[in-house]
DNA sequence: CTGAAAGCGCTTACAG
DNA sequence: CTGAAAGCGCTTACAG
């Protein structure tokens, strides 16, 4: 039972075209230099037999080498949720290196516009193939995103997206559904009077578009005439860059609420939820229903001691993981690549946690 | 500034030892008839300079094929459920199929012991490099096992695991702990005191092992002492061989039920809750809590109605994929595997099931 | 505009 | 036990 069936390649179309191989492959390549009617021929016979090259012989015999580059924030004690995204690049990378592929990584401070700036033309100055990047600055951004087409250079973005641009895929969470997910977990565990404080704790110097967009979503759940709901949703804008106003605003709404008898619920939009984990044990304020994003090591510790009821987690790895691929995709392998790639909107308690570290 | 590194190649190794590079190659492939002594010299100067040799150029100059073989069950409308691991294998087979990968693709009828038993020994027959395989009959797989064994063929099992055998490597969830999430989910939705029902819906015939596991996995949930439950637990079997049981059992208990005044759960063990959630539509049982498992087309749409509060999914698609480029990694690219791959226990909800089809 | 030849890094008979 | 040569399928100068 051996296999008859052998694969066409360069050489077969060649002869049936009556030309060399080195001819064909310029077809094959768009290099050009090739008459007409021949080049016409060549396609024809390609197409008839449904010829696609080896793509393991094309690497290898052209010692090309192909630069992608990616921009993500650097991960520190502020901000580890940028670890796993950096390890899913690294995977990827280990996947594809075979193949030519070299990566140049950049870094930038998330707090900091300029370092972004600075990075990204820094990057584009030495024109890679191809660029992986977090999009976190949209100002800043959108001003690169021309010269970037102008130079054809593809771009994947990764953890948010930006509607209006000219990148060829986004890899993450739909921030609007992932809002609503919240406020559905949050109403299976609330009465209909409940009282819902929404808590955004950002820096006025970061950027936070998708941010928003989750207490949109949040918001838009509690909207929707059939639920007809008595809740009341109160939202908290704490600024991350004042360090005492976290414990006043907790002080202000939470503390201050504590003689009502109405259930609580607290819907932290981003990572931070842990500082509010912090107050509650500390002031003893037992019976509040709270949510958050991401698994930060401290958000699995106040998860698992139960001060914090759900996680919401956006596949920070596979975000990183999926982004290269989706270049190695589209450039080495010439496959079609979808706009948007919607990562599911992981919901994660104390009994699964142990299932969702290192994804 | 250009790249000042060049990878060591099979004749920097040739040279520096004072051989050919056939001799090295011999030496790299334990192909034998090498002296002793040039052996450890070549292993020597390997280990010193680091050399991995080039996989591409090593797959395309051995025109080698690697047979891979896979069996699962057949999806059909009875057992839709298998539809999404096998279309994880063939997605892991394109992207290493120009590795020289061959797939023979065997199925079996869920509910036949003896179609499994015999789909495996002519796969088995054939002698493939490597296996991916559901063992959905436990006493059969382990008879072949060994023979498995002796053959050195390497086996991954997906879906489900038996802990017993010599399979290099498991995929898929672990079912005791999803049992517990079920119940936590449950607790979070119910009273103290409710009733909650565990309906198993088998036949007598197929596989059922991983579905007990979760019943056990459920109830230990609820002898956790520091729970101090008074939920009452009732276990109902149903035979899906008997086509009238399933009616009968639900009527027996559930709809006799229906006067007392306290809250009331169902946990179904596996994807057949849609057979539940229509018992509870067509004879207007509400304020029932119902969950169960996988993305089925009708579990969805139960669960879109909100007659279905929670799905549990357990990444059927990946299950496939894995498992593929397990066997992969190991045989091709000499890596080393985990033996137990857990995959994530995923909570499915009516706001983020959209997420989550065709994962 | 086209072809012949050499080469990518490794493997495979074959001769000795 | 070892080496020299040919070859895997494609690409790259170079000559014409």
């Amino acid at each position: 039972m051996k296999e008859n069936f052998t694969r066409t390649k360069i050489s077969d179309i060649a002869r049936l075209a009556g030309v060399s191989a080195g001819t064909v492959d310029r077809v094959i390549h768009n290099r050009g230099e090739v008459a007409v009617k021949t080049r016409e021929k060549i396609l024809q016979i390609i197409s008839e037999l449904n010829y696609e090259p080896d793509i393991l012989a094309s690497t290898l015999a052209s010692k090309k080498e192909i630069r992608f580059a990616s921009l993500i924030p650097l991960a520190d004690a502020g901000n580890p949720f940028w670890i796993s995204p950096n390890e899913g690049i690294n995977d990827a990378w280990e996947e594809i290196k075979h193949f030519g592929i070299i990566l140049e990584k950049n870094f930038f401070s998330y707090h900091d516009k300029k370092s972004f700036a600075s990075q990204l033309e820094k990057m584009i100055e030495r024109k890679p193939a191809g660029i992986v990047m977090a999009p976190v600055f949209t100002k800043e951004t959108a001003n690169y995103m021309q010269t970037l087409q102008q130079l054809k250079i593809p771009v994947v973005f990764l953890n948010a997206q930006m509607e209006k641009q000219t990148n060829i895929s986004f890899v993450g969470q739909d921030p609007f559904h992932s809002g609503m997910v919240a406020a559905s977990l949050m109403d299976f565990g609330l009465n209909d009077d409940a009282e819902i404080y929404i808590i955004n704790i950002i820096s006025k110097k970061g950027g936070n578009n998708h941010i928003l967009t989750r207490e949109e979503g949040f918001r838009a759940y509690y909207s929707n005439p059939v639920k007809n709901s008595n809740k009341k949703l109160i939202t908290i804008d704490i600024n991350t860059d004042d360090a005492h106003e976290l414990e006043s605003k907790l002080l202000q709404y939470i503390t201050a609420g504590i003689h009502s008898k109405k259930q609580k619920g607290i819907f932290v939009t981003n990572s931070k939820v842990f500082h509010v984990a912090e107050y509650l044990e500390k002031n003893a304020l037992n019976n509040y229903m709270l949510l958050g994003y991401d698994l930060l090591e401290q958000n699995q510790q106040w998860l698992k001691k139960g001060i914090i009821q759900f996680l919401i987690s956006q596949k920070p790895k596979e975000q990183g993981y999926k982004s290269i691929m989706t270049l190695f995709n589209y450039m080495v392998m010439k496959k079609q690549v979808t706009r948007n790639q919607f990562l599911p909107i992981d919901i994660i308690t104390k009994e699964n946690i142990d299932f969702y570290i290192n994804h």
